[in-house]
DNA sequence: ATATAGTTTAACCAAATGGTTAATATTTGT
DNA sequence: ACAAATATTAACCATTTGGTTAAACTATAT
C-alpha cells in the first residue's frame, strides 16, 4: 500500500535505520528474550512484538539461536565497557569506588533486567563465557588490581584480595536488582519502597565498601 | 516380575520412602528444573532421570506446573528456615554475622544451582513471592532489627539501615554463587581456582561487612 | 520501462511437547 | 484366595513450536 512507500521516503529522510526491520526484530527480541530467557521465548512473540511475519526473523537471523546470540552480544556489551571503563580510569580507589557504585545503579534502575538476563543465561550456558572473555572489549581487572595493591602497601586500606575486593563490589551494586523480587519478600517491601531503598544505596554503598577497607 | 517384589519388601525393611515413586519423582524433577529452568525442562526428561514412565508424572503431580510448584517450595524451604534461625538466634550481632556467612556459604558450596534457581523462577514470576510471604516459615528480620538497632545505640556499629545490611549481607554471600561464570571470567580463574577463592571467602567475608559497620 | 535483486507474506510442515486413556500389573484388606 | 484399590505402562492425541517455501510485492540499476 502506500502507507509502505509513505514509510520508506520518511525513513530515508530521518535517516532513521532504528525503524529498519532488522533493529526493529532485534529491539522485539531483546524485550522478549530478556523477559522470557531463552527457553521460554516463543519466535511469534517476538514477530509480534515487531509487528511483521514471523519468516522475517529467519530471513535476518537465519534461527532461534542465532537471534538469541545477537541479543545476548548487544545487552553483554551494555554491561562490560562502561565496568571497564570505569575500573581502568586514573582516579584514587575511594573516587573510583564512589564512581563505578553510583554509576552503575543509575544504569541499572535504567535497564534492570539485563544483569539478571545476562547472569542468568550464562548459568543456563557457562561455556559461552569463554567467547566473550576472548573478546576485545572484555573488562580486565589488571589495572584495578595494581591500584589496590599500591594502596596496601601505602596502608590506604587493609590488605585485600582484589579478587574478592572485586566480587564484593560487584556483588553490593548488582544483586540487589537481581534478587529483588526476593528481597522484596525479605524486608517487607513494596516497590515503591524497594525503589527508595535503592536511590539510598545509590550514595551508601560506596561509603559501606570504603568503611570495610580503610585502615 | 520378581525384582518389584524383592524391591518392595527391602523398601519396607529399610523404611526408605526415599525410593518411593513419588519422591523418585520429585527428586529427578528438583534436578532438572533447577538445571533447566521451568520453560527449559522436558516433562519426558524427567521422567527418564526418574526411571519411570512420563504418565506417572502426571499421575502423582497432575500438570507440570504443579510438579513445579512442588520442586520450587522444595527448594524454598531449603534455604529459608537457615535463614531465619541464624538471623533470630540469640548471639551477638558480630558473631550472628560470621555464623550466618560461614554456614549459608557451606550450604550454598553443597547446593550450589538453588539461590539461582529459586532467584530466576521469582524473576519469572514476581507474584509468587506474595505465596511465600505469608507461609508460616518465612524469614522475617524483626528480631534482627531490634539487635542492628540496640548495637547503633550503643555506638557498637555506625547507624545503618537494617535493611540495607541485610541485603548486603545477602549479597556478599550469595551473588558470588549466582554470578559464578560471569565472575570467573571477570577474574579470570577456572574452577578450581574460583572454588578457592570461595573457600577464602567463608572465612573473610564476616570480617569484611564487620569492619565495614564497626565504629 | 523493464529486468534484477531484495523484502515480505500466507500457508505449510515435521518434530516436539504436555497431557490423556485404556488396558495391565501389583498391592492390600479380608 | 480373591476382590477392590492402587500403581504402571504403551499407545495416542491436540496443540505448540521452530523452521520452510513459493508466490507477491517493492526497490534499484540500466
Amino acid at each position: 500500500m502506500s502507507t509502505k512507500w509513505l514509510n520508506y521516503i520518511v525513513n530515508k529522510m530521518k535517516k532513521t535505520k532504528d525503524t529498519s526491520t532488522e533493529t526493529g526484530i532485534l529491539n522485539a527480541a531483546k524485550r522478549v528474550f530478556i523477559k522470557k530467557g531463552m527457553t521460554g521465548a516463543r519466535m511469534q512473540e517476538i514477530a509480534d512484538e515487531a509487528g511483521i511475519n514471523k519468516a522475517m526473523l529467519h530471513y535476518y537471523y537465519r534461527s532461534k539461536e542465532l537471534l538469541f546470540e545477537a541479543v545476548f552480544k548487544n545487552a553483554f556489551s551494555m554491561l562490560a565497557p562502561k565496568l571497564n571503563k570505569v575500573m581502568n580510569a586514573d582516579v584514587p580507589l575511594f573516587k573510583k569506588i564512589e564512581d563505578f557504585t553510583s554509576s552503575y545503579i543509575s544504569f541499572v534502575v535504567k535497564h534492570p533486567y539485563i544483569p539478571t538476563f545476562v547472569i542468568q543465561e550464562l548459568n543456563r550456558n557457562p561455556d559461552f563465557v569463554k567467547n566473550l572473555v576472548a573478546e576485545e572489549h572484555f573488562p580486565n581487572i589488571e589495572v584495578f588490581k595494581k591500584q589496590v595493591e599500591k594502596c596496601i602497601e601505602n596502608k590506604t586500606i587493609k590488605p585485600i584480595n582484589t579478587e574478592q575486593l572485586f566480587i564484593n563490589i560487584l556483588a553490593l551494586t548488582i544483586f540487589p536488582f537481581i534478587g529483588a523480587p526476593l528481597l522484596m519478600g525479605f524486608t517487607r517491601t513494596n516497590k515503591k519502597q524497594y525503589k527508595d531503598l535503592m536511590k539510598q544505596r545509590k550514595t551508601e554503598v560506596a561509603q559501606f565498601i570504603i568503611n570495610a577497607i580503610k585502615v
